[in-house]
DNA sequence: TGAAAAAGTTAAGATAGGTTAATTGATATT
DNA sequence: AATATCAATTAACCTATCTTAACTTTTTCA
C-alpha cells in the first residue's frame, strides 16, 4: 500500500527488518487531502504527526494582523505536525493545510508510542529527525535575524530548487519573511547580491 | 562528583536505575571554562555536546557586518552544542563562550553513542530533549516574523525571568535581534503594547 | 468558455528599526 | 584609588521593508 517512501526515510537512518517494517506499517493510518483542506487547524490540539505520501502540506501561523507565516513545507517525504501542540496536548497558534492535493501517513500518540515499545529503534529514528529539524530551524533562525530578504531568497533557492517550480511566489514570500509586493518588487529589480 | 543536575533532569523524562546511573556519568568529562573562554569557535567542528552544572554559556553567529545574533542561552541544567556542526561533522557559523565562569559536562560522539548502547533509553531522552527544543525553535521563528521588537523583548521576559535578572542587556537585545541602541530607546520609552 | 477569484505588479507614502557618533555610567585590572 | 575597558544612553539621520490601493494577469470551476 504505497511504504516505499516511508520505509526509505526510516531505513536511511536506522537498519530495520521486514517483520519490524510490519510493525511500523500496521500502526498507519491514511488520510487523503484535497487542495486547500485542513491537516490542522490553529486552535484544536494537534492529534497526529503526518508523514506526506504524495503532494504538499504546509504549515504556518497567523498574526493579529491576518497575516500568515509559512512555518514549513511538507512535500512528499517529508513529517509534517504542530509540534508545540502535539508535545503539550495543548492549542497552538499554527495550522496545516494542503497546498496541493496530498495523501499523508497519520500517527497519534498512541500509535507513536506503540510503535516505540514494537521498535524501540524508532525511538532514534525520530531523534535523528528531530535533530536534524532543530538544526535546521535554528540556521533559519539566524538567517531570519542576519540576512536581507534577497539573501534569504537565494538561501531558499539553492536549498528548494524544487519547491521554487511548484509553490506560489506568495508562499515564498510568506517563508522567508516579506510581503508578497515587496517581493515583486525584489525580483524586478536587477537583482543585487545574495 | 556532582551530577545531581543531570540525573534529574534525565529522570525527569526517563526512569533510570542506579545501574544505568552509573553507565552514564562513567562517560561524562568536566569542563571548566572561566568567563569569555570558548567552549567551540566558529570554523571548528564541535566534537562535543555540553550539559552546563553552573554558570551560563551562550552561543550566537556573527554576520557579514560583525554582528553577534545570540541563538541560545545555556544556564545551568540546559544543554547546548552547536547541533550544525555537530551532527555533520563540519565546521558552521557558530560559537559557544561563557558568559560567566561555568563549568559543564562533555560527551563527543563516541561517548554519546556508548551510552546510546548501554543505556537504550537515552535515546528517549534525546529524542523528548530535540522535539522540546524544535518546538521552541519554531516559536522562535514564528515570533521574530511576527511580533514587534516590544512583543519580542516581553515575551523573553516571561520566559526567562531569572536571566533578566543577570544578563547584560545587549545580550538580551541580541537574542531578541535587535541592536543595543534601539533596545535602549525602546525601553525608556513609556513601553506601549506586546 | 467565460466570469469570478486568486496571484502578481506597480507605485506613492509611511515606519520600525538601524547607523553613527558623541556622552555618560559601570566594572575590571594595575 | 586610578585608569582602561566595557555597557548603556541619547539623538540626528538613514533605509529596508511595509501599507494601501489601483491595476493586470493567471487560474479556477460553474
Amino acid at each position: 500500500m504505497d511504504y516505499e517512501l516511508l520505509i526509505q526515510s526510516i531505513s536511511n537512518r536506522v537498519p530495520i527488518n521486514d517483520n519490524e517494517k510490519k510493525l511500523i506499517t500496521a500502526l498507519l493510518k491514511t488520510r487523503k487531502l484535497k487542495k486547500k483542506n485542513f491537516l490542522h487547524q490553529e486552535g484544536d490540539i494537534q492529534q497526529h504527526v503526518a508523514f506526506v505520501k504524495s503532494g504538499c502540506l504546509r504549515s504556518y501561523s497567523i498574526d493579529k494582523n491576518g497575516t500568515e507565516h509559512i512555518l514549513q513545507f511538507a512535500p512528499a517525504g517529508w513529517w509534517i505536525a504542530d509540534m508545540q501542540s502535539f508535545l503539550n496536548v495543548t492549542p497552538s497558534g499554527i495550522s496545516i493545510d494542503a497546498i496541493e492535493d496530498s495523501e499523508a501517513f497519520l500517527l497519534n500518540h498512541t500509535d507513536v508510542e506503540q510503535m516505540y515499545i514494537a521498535v524501540p529503534k524508532m525511538e532514534r529514528y525520530f531523534r535523528i529527525l528531530a535533530e536534524r529539524s532543530l538544526a535546521t530551524f535554528q540556521q533559519r533562525l539566524i538567517d531570519a535575524l542576519s540576512l536581507t530578504a534577497a539573501e534569504r531568497y537565494t538561501n531558499f533557492c539553492k536549498r528548494y530548487p524544487t519547491l521554487i517550480q511548484t509553490l506560489p511566489q506568495k508562499y515564498i514570500a510568506s517563508y522567508i519573511g516579506i510581503t508578497p509586493e515587496f517581493m515583486s518588487k525584489m525580483l524586478s529589480q536587477p537583482m543585487k547580491k545574495g
